[in-house]
RNA sequence: GGAGAGGUGGCUGAGUGGUCGAAAGCAGCGGUUUGCUAAACCGUCGUACUGGCUUAAACCGGUACCGGGGGUUCGAAUCCCCCCCUCUCCGCCA
């Protein structure tokens, strides 16, 4: 969302830095909603004072005593028009409200320009693949065979692409989340606080899921609830219509949530194993800065998410997105992507974005020091990481011959095993 | 789920159909007084949209906003209906 007053005043730059990332503003159809907005606000907003002093008139002569039947009977007549162009004006605020809703934030300019995500640009390069004695396996051989992964189960008990995980793989999951909150909030310096995971729909508002989105959120029947995508929506609207202390910014947040997503439009892609799920758990790191602050504050954030693999050793690389392959709210974005030797490559395992005040004005979360005017707060967050791909990292780079997995050495402490040997679940 | 009480500006809190955008107090801001601080006194003090202004700011108008949405009325914080939230009690449940 944006500053009204700016968008109206520089629409020919939005454009063109929105074509940037592959988004068409239609300049001339805002203009006409806009236009055809203000007509029908300003006709009515006149017979509305028109209203008000006959009002008052009315007021006046009644407590004089003279008889206002006629003017009432006047004024009856502009109430029904007021009421007609107040219906006409409601429809055009829905369209041109829906109509700013839907247009993505500006990039920020040090993001490279480019079509789609072959245009990302590598920026850092950690670890190095193994090199493996064997033919490495893929996790959704690897975690059935140890019997710890139970994809058939959980296609019986609820669908596709849900998991069971079993014993020492349920352990994993667990140490993983309890691992990372530990970091962020030991060593990083995040507070952690525990969302409600279903949420309504003026939060996913606020956050720019909707309106555009919809279809990839999963709606409770009958009422105004949503299954969180992300820890993102609960935890920056935690502070929805409020008005920070500028002093106390950054706020930073960690939290751990399951996350849903309907995967509405990818039916084809990570059709096997865990990599793309209905249901999975992460762990959602959330700030909120002053707006001088908030660049700083995102090569931390991306560097924090980015230390839960280094401690884990797990080999990654960080790339910055193209303009083309940024989402819809975010002026620029990092991706980190973990080596997973099954798919002999890097797949995206966190995503750590800066939407600048995209959804602070949405969400109205601004900040305030002193004697100065509130301005918008800028809003960051990223995965830190999400337990289930940073398991399928974990099972695969450290997969060993026999077929059993070595704990690396950081989640020993959490998991009191030193290695996952081949078990038989539930049998 | 049932019964009751409530939701007013940054806060406290008045207001039950007509100069109410809203008393009063506190906090804030500007000033006077004062060796400094404090106190006292005077003034000021909401937000959004919108018109005037070449843009923006300032300024001057207008409209809307008293939990949200509808309704009655010439006119609604005030009356009616629906919903949400908070508190108390009951029921149910982990």
């Amino acid at each position: 969302m944006y500053d009204l007053n700016f968008f109206r005043n520089h629409l020919e730059e939005i454009r063109e830095r929105l074509a940037a990332r592959g988004y068409a503003l239609d300049v001339a159809a805002f203009r006409e909603i806009d236009e055809r907005r203000r007509q029908r606000l300003t006709a009515a907003e006149q017979l509305k004072a028109e209203r008000n002093q006959a009002s008052a008139e009315i007021a006046k002569r009644r407590k004089a005593g003279e008889d206002t039947s006629e003017r009432q009977q006047q004024m009856r007549a502009i109430g029904e028009r007021i009421d007609t162009l107040d219906k006409e004006g409601a429809q055009f605020e829905i369209e041109f409200r829906d109509f700013l809703a839907r247009v993505p934030n500006l990039p920020h300019e040090s993001v490279p320009a480019g079509k789609d995500e072959r245009d990302n640009v590598e920026v850092r390069r950690w670890g190095t693949p193994r090199s493996f004695s064997f033919e490495p396996k893929a996790h959704w051989d690897l975690g059935p065979e140890l019997g710890i992964l139970d994809l058939e189960r959980a296609a019986k008990v609820t669908g596709a692409r849900f998991a069971v995980y079993w014993d020492l793989g349920a352990k994993l999951e667990r140490a993983l989340i309890n691992f990372m909150l530990d970091v962020h909030t030991r060593e990083h310096g995040y507070r952690e606080v525990l969302p409600p995971f279903l949420i309504n729909s003026a939060s996913l508002y606020g956050t720019g899921q909707l309106p555009k989105f919809a279809e990839d959120l999963f709606h409770c029947e009958g009422h105004d609830l949503w299954l969180a995508p992300t820890a993102e929506v609960p935890v920056t609207n935690l502070f929805r219509d409020e008005t920070l202390d500028a002093e106390s910014l950054p706020v930073r947040l960690c939290a751990y949530t399951p996350c849903f997503r309907s995967e509405a439009g990818s039916y084809g892609r990570d059709v096997r194993g865990i990599i793309r799920q209905h249901q999975f758990q992460k762990v959602e790191l959330v700030k909120f800065t002053r707006a001088e602050q908030s660049y700083q504050e995102h090569e931390k954030l991306t560097a924090d998410a980015e230390d839960i693999l280094r401690r884990l050793e797990l080999p990654y690389r960080t790339v910055v997105l193209s303009t083309g392959d940024l989402g819809f709210g975010a002026a620029k974005t990092y991706d980190i992507e973990v080596w997973l030797p099954g798919q002999n490559g890097y797949k995206e395992i966190s995503s750590c974005s800066n939407y600048e005040a995209f959804q602070a004005r949405r969400a109205q979360i601004r900040c305030k020091s002193g004697k100065s005017k509130a301005e918008y707060v800028h809003t960051l967050n990223g995965s830190g990481l999400p337990a289930g791909r940073t398991w399928v990292a974990v099972v695969e780079n450290y997969q060993q011959e026999d077929g059993s997995v070595v704990i690396p050495k950081a989640l020993r402490p959490y998991l009191n095993a030193e290695r996952i040997e081949s078990q038989t679940p539930g049998k």
